[in-house]
DNA sequence: TTGTGTTTTATTGCCTCC
DNA sequence: GGAGGCAATAAAACACAA
């Protein structure tokens, strides 16, 4: 193990520990589970800092600047313990890796949801109310935000995941509804192809049929292209010719033919659905 | 009991800020 | 330049199946 701090003070609690640190600590003022704590975890004025109950895991503590006190609070435990023979191995020991006890880590797990950051105050103050190192709480401190930053990350993947499903779902039903709405437009298309068909059909027949207009055909009339028109009062069936006739000449197409793509690249204006530019004068002194 | 994977404590080295 | 934070890593402690 590299670097040089001895942190030796070798207390494991599971040799019957737990229970003669209870005992230990009957005198002392032990906050119930369900008390509250203090808000900042800041130990009240004159309470111990070992007043938490030691809830019998295998727990090491460790202190090297806190010999005084801490040490001997310890060193009552041990000797009641072992005896005397164990306190030179209990001193002697090669530094080893301590956990913190269940209720220490209790008391940082508080203080990091009151506030993950560490002050050098707030740091000097926890290490004495749990009897460890300043170094100990900042290390604590620092391994906990590096916890959080993961399980943060887990939460922010899983969150990711969940809109990308979604969006890919959406995805694949507007493909759907793409897919229905062309097929739409085709077989509007043709209908209105054949009626157009028809309706040529028609005229053709009433051409044959009828004499040669009496009147002469003025060039400059917008209806010269109709030579046999109804009535001039008429006019909206004559309208209604004029946008049949617009509908369909070769120029001025209303439904081009659909490529498989000509949805990918939306036009300029997605209202033009491949409107020449003159067929939008047209369509807006139709209306 | 032991092998193995996981968690926790601690160190190291680099970076940033004052 | 020192203090503090973070990422990467080591190593002890722990959990657990076989």
């Amino acid at each position: 193990m590299a670097g040089g701090r001895v942190f030796s003070c070798n207390n494991t609690n599971s040799v019957g520990g737990s229970n003669n640190l209870s005992v230990l600590l009957q005198s002392q003022r032990v906050p119930s589970s369900s008390e509250p704590m203090d808000p900042l975890f800041i130990p009240r004025p004159g309470s111990s800092p070992y007043s938490f109950s030691v809830s019998g895991t295998r727990s090491m503590v460790s202190f090297e600047d806190v010999h005084g006190g801490n040490r001997s609070f310890f060193r009552s435990f041990d000797e009641e313990e072992n005896g005397d023979e164990d306190l030179d191995d209990y001193f002697h020991q090669p530094e080893k890796k301590r956990r913190l006890t269940v209720d220490q880590v209790q008391f940082l797990e508080k203080s990091f949801e009151v506030e993950n950051k560490l002050e050098p105050e707030r740091k000097t103050q926890l290490a004495k109310e749990l009897g460890l190192q300043p170094r100990q709480v900042a290390i604590w401190f620092q391994n906990r935000r590096a916890r959080w930053k993961t399980k943060q990350l887990e939460k922010d993947y899983d969150t990711l995941q969940a809109s990308f499903n979604t969006l890919k779902d959406d995805y694949g039903n507007l493909l759907k509804e793409k897919d229905k709405l062309k097929q739409e437009v085709l077989q509007l298309t043709d209908k209105l192809v054949m009626k157009e068909k028809n309706n040529s059909e028609l005229s053709d027949v009433n051409t044959v049929c009828q004499e040669p207009p009496q009147k002469p055909v003025d060039s400059d009339s917008p209806h010269s292209s109709y030579p046999f028109e109804p009535d001039q009062s008429d006019t909206s069936q004559d309208e209604e010719d004029n946008l049949g006739k617009a509908l369909f000449q070769p120029s001025s197409y209303i439904f081009p033919k659909l490529e498989d793509n000509d949805y990918s690249d939306p036009p300029a204006s997605s209202c033009s659905y491949g409107f020449h530019v003159e067929d939008h004068a047209f369509w807006s002194s139709a209306y």
